[in-house]
DNA sequence: TCATCCCTGTGG
DNA sequence: CCACAGGGATGA
């Protein structure tokens, strides 16, 4: 998302800002205008408009995306950026995305999940968590959610109950391959356009990883690999796919 | 480490 | 009507 949306607004000035949710109107007097963004960044699921002064810093959370366009999209907006070409507006139906203006980034998050991943090692070691929570906790790892978590696991063969300190070397091996692997291809497909549309590009676009997914939102279908049927299950209060045989 | 809450919408 | 949804903060 924010590769698609970096060329339109790196280097403009945010014109005018408008907020149609009042839970997010706190923003509105710390991001005093004129702002031009110098730079925008990603860390974890954060995305950060670099303002110079401050940094613009939302959140998308479950349901919320960023369009960019000449014209409103369609959808629940949020939030406007008005940039000389266009518009970055935020769609968020569910209302849970977050927004904030800060003098400088900090965050509790754990390391990028991508480049040397030579450190997870020692780190799964010390925790008892499931492996799957603890590929979805933001200060062990950042940026890995709910579908990917599943889709690594998959990859990787090992079962999400599965307490992190107790995976083998080979398994930990395994994940050190799976995690960039799978977040790379997704990446490279645009990302995972579910059926109900509610995640797409900057743009509108479809993301293209649903057509790769193997086990997530596949209950009860044959796996890719070994065909047993896809189980779902319940961990830490989320939907968790899984093959029985291949995940152990 | 859990249940609960925040929100709204959709589908069974 | 209830269950559930790409996430995470909070309090027990």
């Amino acid at each position: 998302m924010v590769r698609g949306l970096r060329p339109h607004v790196v280097g403009k000035e945010i014109l005018s800002v408008q907020v149609r949710d009042p839970k997010l109107a706190p923003i509105v007097p710390t991001l005093a205008l004129p702002a031009t963004v110098a730079s925008l960044s990603r860390r974890g699921k954060h995305i950060l408009f670099d303002l110079g002064d401050r940094t613009l810093v939302l959140h998308l959370r479950m349901s919320g995306r960023l369009a960019w366009g000449t014209r409103e999209p369609t959808g629940k907006v949020r939030l406007s950026l008005r940039f000389p070409d266009g518009g970055a507006h935020l769609v968020d139906p569910r209302r849970l995305g977050t927004t904030a203006v800060v003098e400088r980034f900090v965050d509790e998050l754990g390391p990028e999940p991508f480049g040397d991943l030579a450190w997870l090692p020692a780190a799964l070691a010390r925790s008892r968590m499931p492996v799957k929570l603890w590929l979805m906790d933001q200060k062990k790892i950042a940026g890995i959610g709910n579908i990917y978590a599943a889709e690594i696991l998959f990859r990787a063969g090992i079962a999400p109950t599965r307490p992190a300190g107790s995976l083998s070397r080979k398994e930990v091996a395994r994940l050190e391959d799976a995690i960039p692997s799978v977040l790379e291809r997704a990446i490279a497909a645009g990302g995972t356009t579910l059926a109900d549309g509610l995640y797409r590009g900057p743009t509108g676009e479809n993301g293209e990883f649903r057509y790769e997914l193997s086990v997530y939102g596949r209950e009860g279908e044959p796996c890719p690999r070994c065909g047993a049927r896809i189980e779902r299950s319940l961990l830490g209060g989320r939907g968790t796919y899984s093959c029985p045989r291949c995940q152990s």
